[in-house]
DNA sequence: AGCGCTATATATCAATCCGATATAAATATA
DNA sequence: TATATTTATATCGGATTGATATATAGCGCT
């Protein structure tokens, strides 16, 4: 899947330019499993105008900068149902933390306690991004799946995380020390 | 963290092979939170041949193609502990599969059911290659600890996904079937 | 008022990396 | 004996990233 789909995907529910889409694989309901660069979703976007997928009007609010907000047209719809029945790609996962873990023996036991707390820390962010976004979803939707299957994961995470800074070596956090009183 | 660094970390566990680094990423220890294709594995080993940070060594058994064996050298060691003290970029976690279930109302019933079955027989793949993996570690290595992460995330995702069969509207398993009798 | 910081917004580009493909010999399978 | 799979190296076009440039507005701080 490249990066037109996911830009079609996205404008499929509601207009956006440039700069709201990246925000949208940021922060937005599509964060956490697509993501995009600017120097990939412009050209897409330039590209699939030229091809008749989405159409653009030019918004320019006084004070901001002006904005060229893209809509899907029929064609780019055609495009996205297409590309969407396509035998999807294995998932991939990346995790730069979890190579230096592997490690771990090789570690600056400093540098290991920060990289451990910042993981968690981004974690638990990433958690709470999600829960929030749940309240827009309505019951049985697809983005309703989505959400459920990442508040799934990352709470394994997390809970995983905790029960391993023993192992680790790592001091038990604040929280825990205050639970066990 | 790039190609060279990934390589430099599988060579110090042992010698291999640009065959045998590209199966290390996709089926041996280093599977699941990491990735790389040939078309930068070879050329990073080039490039850490010239920088000194790996050795070569032709071996051809007979039979076989001959194979060029890298080790890594006190210089490459220096370069991959000094490269896992950077601080780690966020995980990357792309799924096209969780993409198609965000349009699941567009969709032929037929491929969501097939793209969720196919999900689901991917996370158990994966699963299973992680446990039969998790024999070799050594208890308190990182090993360990990354082998028992990606075991936990992965029976949260199979978990949810079972329970999430109905409201996808998507026929009970067979195996939820016999165990409801 | 001036300073830096953040947010909005578009755009480009070198460096990197992927995915597909070519080549080739041996071994397992039918 | 034909065919598919495994082992093994290598290349390359095209896609993508990550960083950067540009510009305006608002907000907090001294």
């Amino acid at each position: 899947m490249n990066v037109r789909t996911l830009c079609l995907g996205i404008l499929a529910q509601e207009d956006a330019s440039g700069y709201e889409i990246k925000k949208s694989v940021e922060e937005g309901m599509f964060a956490h499993f697509i993501d995009a660069s600017y120097g990939s979703i412009y050209p897409a976007l330039t590209q699939m105008l030229a091809d008749g997928q989405v159409s653009v009007r030019e918004e320019s609010h006084p004070g901001k900068p002006p904005k060229k907000v893209y809509s899907i047209t029929g064609a780019g719809r055609t495009a996205l149902r297409k590309a969407l029945h396509v035998s999807a790609r294995q998932d991939k996962f990346k995790s730069e933390f979890l190579f230096q873990a592997l490690f771990k023996d090789d570690l600056d036991p400093v540098h290991l306690a920060e990289a451990f707390e910042e993981q968690l820390a981004y974690l638990r962010r990433e958690l709470s991004q999600i829960e929030e976004c749940r309240e827009q979803a309505e019951p049985g939707s697809g983005h309703m799946f989505v959400n459920g299957y990442g508040q799934a994961v990352l709470r394994a995470a997390i809970d995983y995380m905790e029960q391993s800074r023993a192992s680790l070596g790592l001091p038990q956090s604040t929280a825990a020390r205050n639970a066990a009183e």
